[in-house]
DNA sequence: TCGAGTTATTTGCATTTGCAAATACATTAG
DNA sequence: CTAATGTATTTGCAAATGCAAATAACTCGA
């Protein structure tokens, strides 16, 4: 039987969801939630991703990012643009310059929250944590799409 | 502006989304959604626990835990029980024979999709990766709570 | 024993989710 | 050039989610 306390999807979803409820409620004082956030910072990082770039990037489902960056456009924190890359099916997502501060503002506090997550942990701990963590997606890598089979 | 890659909510959310929808997946043929394996899993592992007590254990909160024991029950797979504990409040939840067996035929499934995951690393790594993950799971204990103020 | 204050669980309700179908645009064969 | 097929994104819809309020049951003091 299996031994949960050993079990890695346990406990990657466990530790996972606490940051994300934690920091969920955080992100009310800033007016926005977790997936505007995600995406905020994806786009932060990256700008100008397509539609299901950015699906992959943040691990929304890509219908559900479709809603979400209604959502953001909405309030003025990302713009869509047709047909300005090579393949005109695609879309530019670019974040606005408000959406830019706003994802500048939030910075600190998630750092803040990182660092809560990792407290006790050497450097080399960290790093090393992330690293797998790294690898781990990158096993699931071709598991995660539509009509994957099974291990 | 913030390193997504080198950015632990991140990372961690990616790596378990993937795993979480494969299994998904992989559960249909099962009949069965990823929740209601998680309160399988978590019964089997420790028989006789409470909502809350579920609830804290697999993450799931506890309104839409109280629902998807509903469901559980509906199926056969698990049972409640009032008044069973000392405190008539509490309910005790128990896998039923059915549930019991389910749970057994998916387990080799769900090793399977683990050592997926976990393709590549070494024994040692993965000891690390699973020590790490529950310092960091415990290092958020005070802030997933409902009245838990920031960081 | 009654009631004020607590904790465990469920329910109401508005929102979010994800699958499947629809749409928009692109490509290739004939 | 048109049809057929393929890929990117959105939309329809039923189900799941999570907060807040309601209910159930306990505790303790007067």
């Amino acid at each position: 039987m299996l031994d949960l306390d050993d079990y890695l999807p346990y406990l990657l979803n466990r530790a996972g969801s606490r940051i994300a409820r934690a920091f969920t409620r955080e992100l009310r004082a800033h007016g926005i939630t977790l997936p505007i956030w995600r995406v905020l910072a994806a786009l932060q990082h990256r700008d100008r991703q397509s539609v299901s770039q950015l699906a992959d990037s943040t691990a929304i489902d890509i219908s559900t990012l479709s809603r979400i960056l209604d959502q953001s456009e909405r309030r003025g924190l990302a713009a869509r643009a047709r047909g300005v890359a090579s393949d005109a099916r695609s879309i530019e997502l670019r974040l606005t310059p408000a959406g830019r501060a706003l994802a500048r503002r939030i910075t600190p506090t998630a750092l803040n929250y990182e660092r809560t997550a990792l407290a006790g942990l050497s450097p080399a701990e960290e790093r090393q944590l992330k690293r797998l963590l790294v690898r781990v997606h990158a096993n699931m890598a071709g598991l995660s799409g539509k009509g994957a089979r099974g291990a």
